[in-house]
Parts: C-alpha cells; sequence; structure tokens
DNA sequence: AATGAATGAGAATTCATTCAT
DNA sequence: GATGAATGAATTCTCATTCAT
C-alpha cells in the first residue's frame, strides 16, 4: 500500500503555521523554531518543503494574493445599476476585509517590505493593478451612464483604493476607538455620495 | 577647561545616522555597525547616547511624532470659511507628506510594529488623535455653519484620515504611476465635495 | 519460496555508488543522499546493508585492498633474469596504477586520513607491506645473482615504491602535463639502471 | 596613546591555531570553535580577521607555498659540480621536509583537494613548477658537463620531484618503520647513480 | 526488503553589547 | 569622550540516522 503523499499537506500545515507565527512575533522576530513549533514538526522538516525561510516568506506572500477577484469582474457584466455595483463590490471588499484582519501585522510587514525590495513590490502591485482595472471600469460606466460626474476616472479608483487598503493603517492606531468593516463601508459611502450626479 | 558638551548634538547625529540607515536597509537588517558608519561614529560611541538599540529606536519613534500640530490648531480660530479652512489644512498636510515622503520604507516599518506591540501603537496614536481631533473640530464647524451636510463627524474625520495615511500604501504599490501629492489632494477634494452641501 | 538473496548484490551495489560519489565530491563532502542517488535506492535502504557511514568507508577501503598480489608472488619463482622478472612487474603496476587512477581523488582522501587515524593507517599498510616483501625479495635475488650491485636493499625497495605511489602526487599537480604510465615507467627505469651493474 | 595594531598579530595567531587545529583533527572534523579554542579567542573574532572559514583555508594554503626557493636558484650559478649542487639542493630539501614533517596531515588534506579542486589545484602547482626549472636546469647542466648521460632532463626531473613528495606518502603508511629524511637522501642518491656517467 | 518522511544534534556565521586603552 | 577589539548567545541550515508503513 502505497504512503498517501503527505506533501502538499505539510506544505500547506507549513505555511499557516509560518503565517500564524510571523503574526504574532513579525517576520523579522520569527525563528525557524517558532514556525516548526507552531507547525508541530522539527525544524528539519520545514526545511524539506521549502528551500529557505525567504523562499517560505514568498510562498506565504504568493498564497495572499491568490485571493479571488472573479466575483468583482464579474460584476462588471451584471445588468444593475453602476451605483448598485459598486455597493455590491463594497460588501465584497469588507468582507474580504474581515478575514484578512487578523492577519493584518503580517500584511504590514510585506508592505513595509515592499516599500525597499522591488521583488517583494512587484508581488503585491498584480492585485492592486486587477484591483485598479475593475474600479476604474466600473466608474466608468458609472460616467458613460450618466450616474457619476464627468471625473478623473483614475483619481477616484485610487482614492476609493486608499479607503480600502488605508482603513488598515487607521485601524491599526486605534483598534479600539476604530470599527473596521464600517469605517470602510462608511467611507466609500461618503466618496460616493461625492461622485454621483 | 570643561570641554563642550557635544551630547545633545552626538544624540542628534546618532539619530539622523539612524534614520538614514533604517530607511535604506530596514529596521531588522539594520546593525549597529551600519549606523556607527553612516554618523561616522564607532559602535561602542552609540552605546554611550542610546543604552540599546532598542532605546535608539524608540528616540527614533519620538522623534518622529514631536512634528507640529500647531499651525493647525491655529486655523480653527482663523476667520475663513471651513472649506477654506480645509484647503488651507490639506495644503499643509501635502507639503508635510512631500518631506517625509523618504522615510515612508522606516515610517511603515513603525506602523507594521504598532500593529504588535502596545508600546510602539500608543506613540504613534498620539499625534494620530490630535489630528483627528482637530479635522473633527473643522468638521463640526462645516456642519455648524451650514457649510456641510449633517453627517456622523467622526466617520468622516476617519475617512480624511484614511485618504492621507493611506495614500502612503497605495504610493508604495506603485510609485512610478502615483503622484503621492496631487493624488492626496485630488481624493480629499472628492471627499470635500461630497460633503458639501 | 523464498526470494534470493540480493544482500551480496546489493552491498555491492551501495559500496561501488558510494566510491563513485566519494571520487567526484570527496569523502567529507558526499552525503549520504548522495550515494543512495548514486545507487538508484534509498538513504534508509543503504542502512540496511551498513551501520553507519562509517562502516561503509571501512568497506570501500577493506575493498580497495584487496587487490591482488598473487602474480607478484608467483613471478618470484619463474625462471627468468631478475631485470626481466621486475620490468614483467613494472608492467604489471603500471597496468594496475592506469585502472586504479580515475579513484585517485578518493585514494588522498584515505591516505589523508591514514596519517591521523591508526585504524586507516593499518589497513593501507598491509598491501603496501606486501608490495615491499615482494621486491625487497626480488632485490635480494639481483643481488645475489650478481645483477645488482651490493646494496641496501630496503632502501632500494622503498625507492621503487615511492616512485610508484609518490607518481600519483605529481601527477595530481599537473595531470595536464604529465603521463602518469610513461612517468613511472621511466623513473623505475631510471632507478634499475642505478642498481644495475 | 594609539593602541598598537594588533591585526598582523592575530591573523598569523589564527593561521598558527587553525594549521594545529587542522594537523590534528583533519580540515574536514576541524569545528571553528576548535580553531578558536586553539588559539585561545573566541568563534566571533576569527571572522574579524577571515571572512569564512574557507578562506581561512586558503591562508593556510597561502602561507604553506609562500615556503623559499632562493637558495636553490642561486645554487644554478654557484662554481661547484653538478653532482655537488645535487647534493646541497638534497640537502636543502631534507632540511626542509624536516620542518614540514609534522604539518604532513594537513599537506594530504590538501593534496587530496587539490585531486578534485582547480583552484587548490592551481596553487599547489606553483611552487611545484618552480621546483621542477631548478631541477631541470640543474641536470641539463649536468649533461651539458658531461657528468651525466645523456637523459630525458624532464623525466629525471619529475622522477626526482616524485622521489621527494612522494616519500611523504610511503612515510605515512609506515612511519615507525621508516626514517623520513634518510630515506629521502638514500632514494635521491640511487637515482643520481643511475644517471652520472 | 525498501522507502520516504521526520528528527535533532551540530556547524558556520552574525551581531548587539562590553570594555580596556 | 571615543574606539576598536573581543565576545558568545542566537540563528539559519545540514545531514546522519531512525522508523512506520
Amino acid at each position: 500500500m502505497p504512503r498517501p503523499d503527505v506533501s502538499e499537506e505539510r506544505t500547506q500545515q507549513i505555511i499557516a503555521a509560518a503565517i500564524s507565527a510571523f503574526v504574532k512575533l513579525g517576520i523579522a522576530n520569527t525563528r525557524m523554531e517558532d514556525i516548526a513549533q507552531e507547525a508541530g514538526l522539527s525544524k528539519g522538516t520545514i526545511y524539506l518543503y521549502f528551500k529557505s525561510r525567504e523562499e517560505l516568506i514568498f510562498a506565504i506572500l504568493d498564497s495572499f494574493i491568490a485571493r479571488e477577484l472573479a466575483y468583482a469582474t464579474e460584476l462588471l457584466t451584471t445588468d444593475i445599476s453602476v451605483v448598485e455595483k459598486i455597493n455590491k463590490l463594497i460588501d465584497i471588499v469588507v468582507a474580504d476585509m474581515a478575514q484578512i484582519k487578523p492577519l493584518t501585522p503580517l500584511y504590514l510587514d510585506f508592505i513595509a517590505l515592499a516599500a525597499r525590495e522591488e521583488s517583494v513590490r512587484e508581488i503585491l502591485q498584480k492585485p492592486f493593478d486587477e484591483f485598479m482595472e475593475v474600479f476604474c471600469a466600473l466608474i466608468e460606466q458609472g460616467v458613460a451612464s450618466g450616474e457619476f460626474r464627468n471625473l478623473n476616472v483614475k483619481e477616484v479608483a485610487l482614492a476609493m483604493g486608499t479607503l480600502i487598503d488605508g482603513s488598515i493603517l487607521i485601524w491599526v492606531y486605534d483598534p479600539e476607538f476604530i470599527d473596521l468593516e464600517r469605517q470602510v463601508k462608511a467611507s466609500l459611502q461618503l466618496l460616493l455620495d461625492g461622485i454621483t450626479v
């Protein structure tokens, strides 16, 4: 009886453990030993699945951006008003955000890394670019349909992106004081009010 | 003859060198040696002015938030329309941002740190709170004066804070593509449009 | 039906693979994994046939000295002149050397080991001693028969041994420049000239 | 009062300690910690003077070949018979050998290394080549002066080189049984007899 | 018999910190 | 005040060996 191939399972197990450790301790302060313990494995085992600490970090980064944008693209062709579309998208984004929230410290580590390392920046850029494309398309639709004022589309899309991603920063400053999801929703609504005819 | 006390000068020299090194290399990757070299001093000397690496990091953090908000508070009592006040404030913020821009990588290191460490978070919270107070006050004035719609003041202020601080994130994703200062200005203007009667 | 005992075959297979790996990488740099791969087996399997890495190394050492000296001993009683005998022996030695040549790096590893470890030295000593005995006997025959000058037999035998084994060193220094077999033959001939009446 | 620069002293101290440790334990089995202890320093200190273990090994290799051949070259132009010259050279070589003898295990490590690594081989080649040049020149002088038979000069020089370097191998096999210096002298004398008219 | 997965002791290297001068 | 030399704890990564299947 051939043993089942555990490699995919282990890989995921290690990534999950690493994320958990990185969130708690920060990338810089997390030792391979910490990850091993979190995974319930030995140090050596991690190296059976990842060539180096760095490779593991990048594997996590990759798993981060694997997040689906499919529904968003799909939304573009739905037959409802643009404002409704955007409201739906906001709901999706906010729901997503609620899920990611616990990973915030790690997410910020990556952004800090991206500020210095081209390779990391490129990886983070991709989902951001995709996101921007969808938003730009939506806003253009709104302008075309007359729902929105005549706007600099890119500016508006960037403003929306800023409100979404930036809210994480604000939330970090004062997590007690701020209800992240509610605030994102409210901010985007304000912006929407500003651009709606 | 007592030698002149160079201690304040040296302290600043070291802080400046450390900031420079941290920006370039990241806090995690900067060794005391790097800072010493940047300062043109020896490693040992740093320890004459700072008890430890950590103390130096906190000293930098302190120096970061020493930024003055005086003009903002002063603005509150000036005798111009609220929209004008806010526009002025935006100009100040944007000008300030242009100055801080080169420090972005370090700033993000600190935020990532703040996401995990209460002590760091508390420090960063202070200027944010002050900023929020001014903005809330301004918006209240606007609502009172009838310039703005009847709004949830806190939500609006947070949205503005988000647009300002969050734009840094967006800019990190794609520094080529985004003109940071222009984008901040544009975003805030959009928001302002949304809340103005 | 009992399966055929493959253990002797596997043992040889592993030894051959280990020799090959050791030659290529050096004893110090060869991992059990390298040997396993070379043998087309798994690491675990090697331990079914050898208790430890060290035991495998000693098995190789043993296989090295298993080289037969039968012909040489036989030569002693042949009915030809001593000079002819020695020439024949030289031919045999040189032919042997041509075969061993590819193993040189490993052979040198063992000698370096022998310089430090009595246990290894004792193993390498055996074939050397046998060789010396044959040579001493031959030279004595030559002296007795009047073909050679009256010599310190041991000195001559050692000189011959030195020329044979030492040529490997010289060859390592400059393998392009030196034709190992030809050089061994020529050196021994020169020595033979020096001792012949 | 400026502190004296200890860097040259430390460098030599570490090289000496490393040689000592390598001789005892073998390059492969010597840990940086062993070297540090032998030098009476801490592990970290070694890295202040050598970038890596490998750099230290190469530094030792370099120090090995720094051995002077000046006297040999000088000998070429002395006004004595070639046989006398060679005898003098033999004395020098044998005296040198007596000094190096304790380093034999390490020397053999290097040769084993040279058998696999071009970079090491190149370094060891240099003194060998110089040595060969002197010997070739001497033998040519002998042929020209009629002291030696008409010979293949290179072959003879290589035979001499082989006897000198190779005797180390023989000696390793059986250090009790063999008087290294005496044997080298005797072997070379035999060879000399064989080439003298 | 064979193996692939797991282990953990051990090695090289780094770097914050100390301290004699 | 200043420094360069020294330290050693901590960290990443390797690899001989074990063992359940």
